[in-house]
DNA sequence: CCGTCCAATGCAATATTGTTGCATTTGGAG
DNA sequence: CTCCAAATGCAACAATATTGCATTGGACGG
């Protein structure tokens, strides 16, 4: 579930709102994609997607569909694949660059994303020891979230 | 390749010595997968690394063979999976709890595994904060290397 | 040396995840 | 309305990963 910040649908409608200021469109799939993924406690799959997705639309939808439209909302970054579980997640703050950690609870599924600029400052200054130019950072951290520790 | 420091061959030794030394069975097999890790300049995937061994040994290895093992590799601290690209690569610090980021360039596929104890420390306090309950770390950097930025 | 046992491997089938190519539809610009 | 490009439908397929069960092989007690 992404964190808690104004309602989901709050999250959902300005997501939204930021990829029609960019010129992009927001077609009826996309945005079934987008509140399936809001609306999830939990990081969804893609054939989970299209199950889900294919029984509310009431047709099928297929997994090119699929993928294709979870292309387009992490190019617009409304979205996050999850790399360790090859997973999709709705992201809370499309404005930024991304520059987050990821924490995702094994339990419940639980998936936090948090800034942190000074591990950015620390990622930085190694890449710029090895003269290395970051395209791409997974930072994916997971483990057991403070309700599932009991 | 994995970074400099001894050998290759020096990397491979020590790292089946440290197996043996857990009373762990070090077999043909994983012995093979573990030096064509070694002898790599690049992650190599699963599949791979089976058309590889099935040629050098002159019989079929099977999917699920390479996996296994690749498991076992990856349990034992010697060989390390990259998440975002369903790929392995040999580790050269058996030793340590693996807290290190890995940067893999996207052209060469050169793959360094640096360490940062200040990054570790932000990580632990942020999951701290969260009362969140670490297992798994996954902290992989895409992009040019020094090499290929040219 | 022999038998027993268990870990490791072989192997076939299958599941899951992701992609390609091409036809068709849709929505917006002119 | 017409045209164009983007989006979608769809079938086939490719790549990655796992399951279950049979077989092998080495370690160890006798």
């Amino acid at each position: 579930m992404p964190e808690a910040q104004g309602s989901a649908d709050d999250g959902l409608a300005s997501a939204i709102a930021a990829c029609r200021l960019r010129g992009a469109r927001v077609t009826p799939l996309r945005e079934a994609v987008l509140r399936t993924l809001w609306a999830a406690e939990r990081p969804l799959g893609a054939y989970e997607l299209r199950d889900q997705l294919s029984e509310e639309m009431g047709r099928q939808i297929s997994a090119p569909s699929i993928y294709r439209t979870l292309d387009f909302l992490c190019e617009q970054g409304v979205a996050v694949r999850i790399e360790s579980r090859n997973a999709y997640i709705a992201c809370n703050h499309p404005e930024d660059d991304h520059a987050c950690v990821l924490f995702v609870c094994n339990d419940c599924g639980l998936s936090s994303e948090i800034e942190n600029k000074k591990l950015e400052r620390l990622l930085a200054a190694d890449a710029e020891a090895l003269g290395f130019s970051i395209d791409h950072r997974v930072l994916e951290l997971s483990g057991s979230c403070a309700d599932c520790r009991g």
